[in-house]
DNA sequence: ATTACTATACCTCGAGTAA
DNA sequence: TTTACTCGAGGTATAGTAA
């Protein structure tokens, strides 16, 4: 990714304001970007092209939606800054339990899993996950969490299929220890998958729909 | 500033950890950036050029110190991308209140600033300026503040002197509004002026070296 | 109004190499 | 070992312009 166009998505997030979408020519992105109309007309076929933004000729202006990637990078960028400068970064998020399907307790419990769970998170956690579905309010430090490093755990095949990278990052729920787990590969969801050394459920006395706060902090 | 220029300052940040200072050669800094060996070596040299580094060269890898412009770049990036994805910002320095030397009263008292402070900050100031040396260990706080962009109050001329341009930012003060007051353009240090309509000294009770605590919320 | 193609000017990068 | 100059190849930006 070329600096041109991550300051073309920094431009473009800045005039959405807090949606993603803006009408602009591409005269106009040429003024905010000090370049010329055909500079930033290409900027905006290449962006398209890799997926940062999706956008609809109009008769007059036309119409750019910045994509998942596109806040990605920016929040990845902020995160490599934030990590740089030493500034400390506790975030909060909230959501409810989500009623869990069982498929968290297939996946997490693969030998290929939990070795790595045991030797680079430290513990063996109870075979299970908890979903917690984020309240939108929270989707953007969500976005931010997921686009730092975290502690990689990498994917592995076994006979039948493959079993994809996460990465986990340490938080609190109640004053319980647990971990959230990303795919690395992913596209965005707001639902975040919860493992724990305890039976946070039972523990926790937590039941489906009930509203919860996980603290991360993102240490480096 | 240029990308190239941006993101070798980051490298060299990264590398310099808590310091300012790393001693790199041209080659290593090549593969941080995967560019060649000489195209490092011209980044170096027009980061000198420009200010952002100084260094020393040595029998084996060059001495290179981070100055003042390089982390104004890196934490002015941070608030850019901040602001833009609408992060909360909340800060907290702490320091201890430096005998004034009733120069602040000579400044602030000045009809250029005062009529200034009033449209602009909505305050009719107390004339005088309360001056708290930053500990040490919030100085990057500091940073991050000083190179966001706060209320700009217009520099001025009166007949024998020029007052220079300054930006202003809200803040508390054991929950009593105050502004802290930077010059738009100065050499960086640990002093922080706050103006605030109270006569803080008297109303807060507060003496020369007297330890104390500001927030400050960057909003936008 | 727009967007974006073509052609050229300009700039940036890195191989070769000197000190 | 270093740093950093020269110069040619390749890449990037813009003027002109069509649609």
């Amino acid at each position: 990714m070329d600096y041109n166009l991550y300051n073309t998505v920094k431009v473009l997030k800045k005039l959405s304001g807090s949606g993603n979408t803006v009408y602009l020519s591409s005269g106009q992105l040429a003024k905010e970007l000090n370049v010329s109309q055909q500079t930033a007309s290409r900027f905006i076929i290449e962006l398209t092209e890799q997926k940062y933004i999706e956008r609809t000729l109009q008769n007059r202006k036309q119409k750019i939606t910045l994509l998942e990637a596109s806040l990605d990078l920016l929040y990845s960028e902020l995160n490599d800054l934030n990590s740089i400068l030493e500034m400390k970064q506790d975030f909060e998020l909230k959501g409810e339990i989500q009623n869990g399907l069982g498929e968290g307790k297939y996946y997490i419990s693969q030998k290929g899993y939990m070795d790595q769970f045991s030797s680079k998170l430290g513990i063996k956690p109870y075979p299970g996950t908890l979903n917690i579905k984020i309240y939108p309010e929270y989707e953007n430090i969500l976005r931010r969490i997921r686009s730092a490093d975290g502690t990689h755990i990498d994917g592995f095949k076994d006979n039948e299929r493959t079993f994809g990278a996460v990465k986990c990052f340490s938080g609190r729920i109640d004053g319980t220890n647990a971990w959230l787990i990303f795919p690395e590969r992913s596209s965005y969801t707001d639902i975040v998958e919860i493992i724990s050394e305890k039976f946070l459920r039972k523990d926790l006395n937590l039941n489906d729909h009930d509203r919860l706060t996980i603290r991360v902090t993102l240490d480096k």
